[in-house]
DNA sequence: GCGAAATGTTGCCGCTGTCAACATTTTTCG
DNA sequence: CGAAAAATGTTGACAGCGGCAACATTTCGC
């Protein structure tokens, strides 16, 4: 059993996975989520209808694997917008801009995160090491990070769940509005406009906590 | 032709047209928004497979009734909240809390309504009087009546666009937030906690207002 | 009553998810 | 180096689904 930790290279087809991966996301941006099938994505890759099976157990694990890569990708641009930044209401001014970009620079994957179609199963939980030895974090993580930088905001001992919870609604809210086409598009048309507009609410939004 | 205005019963089924819908809901419950069939729906209903294109052209019709009748309950919810209430905050906070709590009411509804798999079309405009005769108001609705609430907040000759937004994303977000279950269930378990946690955000909000 | 419209049924097609069996390539290890 | 084993990809099959066409039945307007 080889140990598939870094280059999956020099196989049969070179990255089946990170090709139907990236398949999957443009058939999703096309079609939309509904319209996503495994055989297109095999289609796209050159492969056969089942050799996706060889990456992924069934739909739902692609869906999966999507959102994951979402999270990670989110984790790692609040974490570079709030890097150097020291004053708590700047940070959490910079991390919920980032989630705004994040979500308009990459509108798929903010989907699949939240399609919430991958319901809480607290199950499965076994087989140590067969796969994943990167990173187990999902989406608690981008919670976490947001609770600590939360926690840093309110005075101490304080619970900074609420500040949490609004601060995210906020942003979670304000990205979902700007992807369904809720907001006017002369407001947030491109990303940098609708970080600015992000910021613009949220320095409202802070004027509260004082 | 005869004027399937009031009365729809009294025909083989009864009234397939609201089963099905019901049905749906139910499935969609059940299995989550990608279960759902209209199979599975005329199966519930006791029908064969092919009765529900009768009443439904097809799949996206369906989603798009229940979208529908969800946006009207909505509306309905928030002038049922506003109403007799005089001072524009707490319009809003009436109505905000009524928005999150028919979120928590009908999570089906607001899932569908929001899945934003209905992409715009702007198309299909003719045949006056063939069906609909009673409203013809989709999701713009919820939207003006936020927008319109908004402007008594804000100074007059302000746009009350900016405020209506950010409004709107709190609410949005945190019932989103609600229903993918990822906000501490012992914070908001039921529709009373959820409509109070929602209250108090909003209060803290309309503090930054002034 | 009778024609027409509305409603429901049966049968079919292509597509999809998923599995099992098979084929091929690559890695591991004596 | 050379087999055994593992990983990867292919073919074929099955049931379920969305959607359509043709047909059957009920109800309504007159």
């Amino acid at each position: 059993m080889p140990p598939k930790s870094k280059s999956k290279r020099s196989y049969h087809h070179g990255d089946l996975r990170a090709a139907i991966l990236a398949g999957a996301v443009e058939v999703i941006a096309e079609r939309g989520l509904h319209g996503l099938s495994l055989r297109e994505c095999a289609r796209r890759a050159g492969v056969s209808h089942a050799a996706p099976y060889r990456h992924f157990a069934d739909k739902d694990a692609l869906l999966r694997a999507i959102a994951r890569q979402g999270f990670e990708w989110l984790s790692e641009a609040g974490r570079r917008a709030m890097e150097g930044v020291t004053r708590p209401r700047d940070r959490l001014d910079g991390y919920g801009a980032a989630y705004v970009r994040f979500a308009v620079e990459h509108p798929v994957h903010h989907r699949v995160m939240f399609a919430s179609e991958l319901p809480n199963d607290p199950a499965a939980r076994e087989g140590a090491g067969d796969e994943g030895a990167g990173d187990e974090e999902d989406d608690a993580g981008a919670f976490t990070l947001l609770v600590e930088t939360a926690a840093e905001l309110v005075a101490p001992g304080v619970d900074p769940t609420p500040t949490a919870v609004a601060s995210w609604s906020l942003v979670h809210g304000l990205a979902m509005l700007i992807l369904d086409g809720r907001i006017p598009a002369e407001v947030v048309s491109s990303p940098d406009e609708a970080e600015a507009f992000a910021r613009e609410l949220f320095a409202q939004w802070r004027g509260a906590l004082r």
